[in-house]
DNA sequence: AAACAAAATTGTAATGATTACAACTACTAT
DNA sequence: ATAGTAGTTGTAATCATTACAATTTTGTTT
């Protein structure tokens, strides 16, 4: 079944010069219908009744080609795994390292405060994470 | 041989708490020698020269417990593997994705800005990750 | 100093996330 | 329709990290 939302993810890969396939769409819709940045395994557990054929290496492809293109975040704040993030505004994440979910946080200024980057340096990409636990955990 | 510094790694360490073992304090040693940010790796092939007998779950092990009593800072930037920082005081890193070295950015504020922290949270820890290309690479 | 208990270290095996790769399928353009 | 390119799939390999059990070291008590 197609959904208007499916339609939203097909238009935001081609924006971003991304071929659409069925699969990635499908990826790229969980990922603007889930905000609860998953990690690869979850967007494939997620995804593999409606895609019956669908490969965990397909998700990775998917995955590395829309974080290249700067269509999702990869966020590597958990350690163990990467977690990915549909929704590229700039904003910080936290982690809480009891229940494992992250959350996002807004950033008070749009840019952030480096002084003394390295000479000459091209930045691409900016994270800000924080850990600790969440209220509903402690 | 035992050296001066060694004896500050010594101090370190059990200024946080930790039992001052043989390993502890070469892998403590290493760090504050070594402002490179270092993997696991990196340490254990530093290190395995001087100390024979070393065992890489050993630099696991070790580089778990100063981590966690605050003693050293676990960087999740690469995201393939941990790197370690041997400087606690509060400061960004730069990773270049080209050469993949990590250099030390000083902060403009010693807090950081995040607004909307998840209600409640207690913030243990907070890391500032920028990626890009430096200056030698372009 | 000897004996004991607790903590740390070691090597190997297991785990888990990710990547490599080769076969197969789908799409595009002539 | 055909050929060529890009995307997908499943399996196998890789790499970082952890689990674990045996051994060694360290600290404490007698």
């Amino acid at each position: 079944m197609i959904t208007t939302t499916m339609i939203v993810a097909r238009q935001y890969l081609e924006s971003h010069g991304i071929r659409p396939s069925q699969q990635r769409i499908a990826v790229m819709h969980y990922l603007l219908t889930h905000r609860t940045h998953p990690s690869v395994d979850e967007i494939y557990e997620g995804l593999k009744g409606e895609y019956s054929t669908l490969s965990k290496t397909t998700v990775y492809n998917t995955l590395k080609a829309l974080s290249e293109s700067g269509a999702v975040l990869t966020l590597n704040i958990a350690g163990t795994m990467a977690n990915y993030d549909g929704y590229v505004s700039p904003h910080a994440h936290f982690l809480c390292t009891k229940c494992n979910k992250i959350y996002d946080v807004e950033l008070a200024h749009t840019e952030l405060l480096g002084k003394k980057l390295p000479e000459g340096a091209k930045i691409d990409d900016i994270q800000l994470y924080y850990k600790g636990i969440c209220g509903r955990c402690r």
